[in-house]
DNA sequence: TCCCTACGTGAGAGCGCTCTCAGCAAGCAT
DNA sequence: ATGCTTGCTGAGAGCGCTCTCACGTAGGGA
């Protein structure tokens, strides 16, 4: 039952432990027939080499981590983001023959503990997927000189890679279609102002409308479903007359599309919504949510891609996904 | 920059490397002024054991992977039972000190990926997470001799330990609510018969049913939501005198509501409603549904516990939870 | 013919750790 | 005193692998 080890391989194939290392390894310098004999003793044992015993002599892991520096309860209920994000790294790894380790590190003890896993040579780098741009982790984790990408472009003024969504330029396209179809009073719902999609949104909402000479009128949410209901309240009070809102979230839009209801008020006739996301539930909304889609399982590959191979920050284009809602 | 190793420690401490390797792994032969001193060497000088160096000698991994058996585009987007495992899971492992090694199984080539991964020693347990109770990959593991737990009762017919909801107990207590407010045709939209869930919620409808002398309607879905707004309108022509209906999932409730709406019914003054799983849109329908809440946290973390210290199969309780539609 | 390169292979060290076992000191009984 | 246990520490082997380096052996130029 207990794996065969190198030296089987060796002594089966009548070769020496190097050579079916190198085999193994696919180095080019080995004899044809050898590579072959050695092959079929791999085959025949069903060798797997000991990752423990190639990680101690090349100090590489051949794993990543993939870090939520979030309190956990945020992380996975509302945002649909991380699954996203999940699947992409995990498909990207599995191409460049990786693991992935998944760590969650909501409280300040978390965050200790990823710091010592990480920086002891467990991974080979590590991916940090935290909404919050001002989280010391990636920063923390790059000055003990491990490899380190973020989710999102960090607030901390700290120059590491990321790969980003483009949050502006998503904004800007939710704005200039209501501007298209013709409405003039547009409002916003924004994301709290600690978060960089919240940022970015108000940001490209904001240049928008001012390229167009028109005034914004804006409430703060928190990317939920009551800070959107809330917000909308609030909106219709500060300007009866607006006839679009842009949510920067589709929890808040939902939340919007409720408060409009209840106020009377006719979804698109009256007001448009549009939203940002395209959760599932935006497309069975009543009406169906125009919003904007986010590429977040090439987030994913492309944060893994990074990771592997150092390059340029990522930023990724968004979609506006035209329903009935605006 | 580089770590330092068990032997800097010993040097600094002025023991042997045996006893600081008693010391961090918390031996209690050690002499207490020895253990202070070891103590503080290891505090100055940052020293955090190499797992792999560990792993190489004891055989051991520290770490348990998390599998996830399915086409991975099911396993994140509509499931909100994932998030749940996974936040469990890690929360256990945590405290057990081990890693989380995340794995994506979908492709056959997966499977395989997986297996060779686990079975070579790279990890001490597997938790299988997945959704069709018939899946081989459970049983091809424990055939290896590695340990494995499964979230869902499995379907094989094997004897390995579980995780799993009781979901006859819950579709249970969704007719037995229904049947006490007087309900008198409840209908059913059922899940896939291939999938644990599926069975056991159908299962507990009929055994509810039978009890109380009523006939059961069924139509079958896929616990889409798409799949319960179909189901329902073929329940509506199959007896256009229903007064209720027991959706195996919310999705399917919300698509069931849906034609209800479309079909002139007034929930639940006509027909009342009721989901399985809780899902956030679930408090947010229209109205509001009463649904079965599970436990998905906690499953998670049975699971972690099973793997980590093996014992009988668990089967957690759910938690009705009325809201309006029924 | 001899040397020199080129190429392929094997020997062996050593990655950082655990764990067995021997060693030594101290305490007790003989 | 001597022998024996008890309690703690250090020496050293070795986990399975990679990688350097030395060692053939064959081929080409002088």
């Amino acid at each position: 039952m207990s794996r065969p080890t190198l030296e089987k391989v060796a002594a089966r194939a009548g070769v020496s432990r190097a050579t079916v290392s190198r085999v193994v390894n696919g180095s080019t310098t080995v004899a044809e027939h050898i590579r072959v004999a050695v092959q079929r003793a791999v085959e025949e044992l069903g060798y797997v080499p000991n990752q423990a015993a190639r990680s101690l002599v090349t100090q590489r892991a051949d794993s990543i981590a993939l870090v939520f520096s979030e309190p956990p309860v945020r992380v996975f209920s509302d945002d649909p983001t991380f699954a996203g994000i999940i699947r992409g790294v995990s498909i990207e790894a599995d191409a460049a023959d990786k693991q992935v380790v998944l760590m969650l590190a909501g409280s300040s003890r978390g965050h200790e503990r990823v710091e010592r896993y990480t920086t002891s040579g467990h991974v080979d780098g590590v991916i940090v997927a935290s909404m919050h741009g001002a989280d010391p982790l990636p920063a923390a984790l790059a000055r003990w000189g491990i490899p380190v990408v973020c989710s999102g472009r960090p607030l901390t003024g700290s120059s590491l890679p990321y790969v980003d969504i483009d949050n502006v330029g998503g904004a800007e396209s939710a704005v200039r279609h209501l501007l298209e179809s013709g409405r003039r009073r547009i409002a916003t719902i924004a994301g709290p102002p600690d978060m960089v999609a919240g940022i970015d949104r108000l940001t490209g909402y904001r240049t928008m409308l001012r390229d167009s000479g028109r005034r914004s009128i804006i409430a703060i949410g928190d990317f939920t479903r009551d800070s959107g209901f809330e917000g909308m309240n609030q909106l219709l009070e500060d300007d009866p007359a607006l006839d679009a809102v842009f949510a920067a979230s589709d929890m808040m839009a939902l939340g919007a599309l409720q408060a409009l209801r209840k106020a009377g008020r006719r979804v698109p006739d009256d007001v448009a919504v549009i939203g940002y996301d395209d959760i599932p539930s935006a497309s069975y909304a009543d009406p169906p949510l125009t919003t904007i889609r986010q590429p977040t399982l090439r987030m994913g590959r492309e944060l893994a891609r990074l990771l592997l191979n150092p390059g340029e920050s990522v930023i990724l284009p968004t979609e506006l996904v035209v329903r009935e809602s605006a």
